[in-house]
Order: structure tokens, then C-alpha cells, then sequence
DNA sequence: GAAATTTAGTAGGATGTCCTAGTATCTGAC
DNA sequence: GTCAGATACTAGGACATCCTACTAAATTTC
């Protein structure tokens, strides 16, 4: 930090601001609009996932992880096969296999075969997965999701606007 | 595509609606609704980067290298140094050095030394590289930047709320 | 009922991001 | 002027994501 005697450098304009002049500039008006919401969408997702991992580095957990801890904690049985993993949170397999990989070496998860199907692959939450998922949430709910730097009511039109967005995107 | 005589198969609720509900009914309320502002901030971000990707594919260059080239393409000078490239972009310094070291190889761009500091080394666009940022940007704005599937109200929207956030982030 | 197709999962490889560590150079304090 | 600290960049490694290709098992077709 520095010193408050020492004035902050001036930054620089924001650079998304900055882009949209370029594309106006450029004659690109009826783009210009969309390449900033997107861009700004890029920057707030760095921004938000560098603060979700810092918090849960502790843990040992990445937030893709995490968010394969909590799919199973909400489950019913506490176990889900591969592919319904892959399908809730929009992944592709091979990243659920890796995930998967991860945290039944981190004895987190455990690979369990399907009943009935033969080709899949159950994964279940173990004791100290279940218990790591809820130390997790309480660190993020108090670090990082009960203030995200936005107003409630700003909060809830990211919500509202980017549902819109994923349902016109076929995400659900 | 499904022929329109066969039902679309009834997809499930909005995952990230259930996910609310869920940090709900455990009690979480403060939480939950920054937690579902910053999941559909992460799906977003999913869908559209493998929008853009998908455009951009055709071009051989991915969205974080035509980032780097637009950069470069808006200086006065068609060169920046590398750690300016990084601050713009907020991204990490190796990332960097990752970016420009696969446009180098393309020949899209080449390093060159600082003038007055030789730890630095500047950037600069190619010929090819420009035209490459030239027509990937047409590209990106005809089949994405134009239409994101979002009304221009919410557009709008997003860009105004995310650059709160982003400064509230020290983004700018 | 057998063959073709679809589905579930893994393996290997490419890309991008970050981190830590290391080298070279510049800046500023003394 | 020297030397300590800051700054610019690269190297190597950990993760996460996607893609293509492959095996095994289930389902559909005929």
C-alpha cells in the first residue's frame, strides 16, 4: 500500500471504455456495445475467480472442485454418476474426469460403479469431502459472496440479466 | 436439431436458480444471492468464450492472443512493451511472454528491443498481423459483438454494473 | 437375435492462466 | 559512485479447459 502521503498514480482510463471509443472510431457502432458487455464479462470473471480461489487455497480445493463437492453435498444420496456432473455444471467430461481424479486422490470423492449401468461411474462425497464442503462455504459465503462490491439490487440484475443470457444460450 | 414433431426433451431447472434455493434452505440468505450473481457470471463467461473461440478458430489465433493483437493494432505505434500489454489486459507477466511468444511464432507479431531500457522488450504488430486483427475483428463483430442475445437495455446494463464492479476491483 | 448406433468414461495433447524462482537492468539512497 | 531494492522478462511447473480418439456397454433397428 502506499503511504497517504504519497498521492495514487493517475491510472489509466478504463481500457474497456477505451476499446468502445476504438470500435465507434473505427465504424463499428452496431458491435461496439456487445464487445463491451462481453469484454467486461471476461474481466469480472478473472476478477471473481482470482478472489473464490484465494479463499479457497486453504482448502486445498480449486472452485471447479468445490463446485463438485457441492453438486454431490446437494444431491439426495450424496453421489451422482460422471456424466450428470458434467451435464449440471456445463464441463465437458474430460474435465469432470480430472476433477474426479483430484479429489479421489485427495480422498474427497470416491468412484463407486453404477448399479444398473455398467458403463457409468458413480462418484460419492466422503466424510471429509461433505466436511470440507461446508468449511469451504462458510469461508466463501463470509469472504466473498455476501459482498461482492456490487449493491443488492445490482446484484440481483447481473442475476437476472445473465439468466436471460444463458437461457438464450440453451445453458438450461 | 430436433424435428419439430418430437418434443424437446424437458430440461432441467436452471441450475444456478436450484443452487440458490439450495444456499436458501440451509440458511445461508445473506449469501445467496452474490453466490448466484458470481456462478451466472462464470457460465456466461463460459458461453461466450467459446463463442468468441469458435469465431475465431478459422484465424488460428485464440481470444487471448486477437486481445494482445488489438492492443497493439490501437497504439500509435503498432508497439507496446510487454508488461504494458500485461497491465491492459490485467493479466499475469508469463502469460504474456505465452501470447507473444505463439504470435512470434505465427509471424503476427515480433519482439524487439527497447530503445532506452534494456530490460524491456517491445512488441510490435507485423503486416500480417494487422490484417489478421483487421478481419478476425469483422468476424467476431458480425457473428457475436452484434447479436449477444441480450436486449440493448440489458447490454447496457451489464456493461454499466460490471464497470462498477471492475472499478470497485481496482480494475481502472 | 445380430448389427449399427449411441452413450459413459478415460487417455493424450493443446492452450491459457497463475505461481515461484532466476537473470538482467534500472533507480534511488547513501 | 556504489549498492540495495525495484522492475522487465523468461523458465519450469501446477491446474483447468477443450478436443480427438479409443474402449466398453447399453440401446435401437431391422
Amino acid at each position: 500500500m502506499a503511504p497517504m502521503s504519497v498521492p495514487v498514480p493517475r491510472l489509466a482510463a478504463d481500457p474497456i471504455a477505451e476499446a468502445h471509443r476504438q470500435w465507434v472510431a473505427h465504424g463499428w457502432e452496431s458491435a461496439a456495445d456487445g464487445m463491451a458487455a462481453i469484454t467486461s464479462l471476461m474481466r469480472a470473471h478473472q476478477i471473481f475467480l482470482a478472489r473464490v480461489e484465494t479463499v479457497l487455497r486453504p482448502f486445498d480445493v480449486s472452485f471447479a472442485r468445490y463446485e463438485v463437492l457441492m453438486l454431490l453435498h446437494f444431491s439426495k444420496r450424496g453421489a451422482l454418476p460422471m456424466r450428470t456432473i458434467g451435464s449440471r455444471l456445463q464441463v465437458h467430461q474430460t474435465s469432470v474426469t480430472n476433477a474426479v481424479d483430484r479429489l479421489e486422490a485427495a480422498h474427497l470423492v470416491q468412484r463407486l460403479p453404477h448399479p444398473t449401468d455398467r458403463r457409468a461411474t458413480l462418484v460419492e462425497l466422503t466424510r471429509s469431502g461433505r466436511a470440507l464442503a461446508e468449511k469451504a462455504t462458510a469461508a466463501l459465503n463470509a469472504e466473498v459472496f455476501t459482498d461482492t462490491g456490487l449493491s443488492p439490487r445490482a446484484v440481483n440484475d447481473v442475476v437476472k440479466t445473465l439468466s436471460q443470457l444463458r437461457r438464450s444460450a440453451g445453458d438450461f
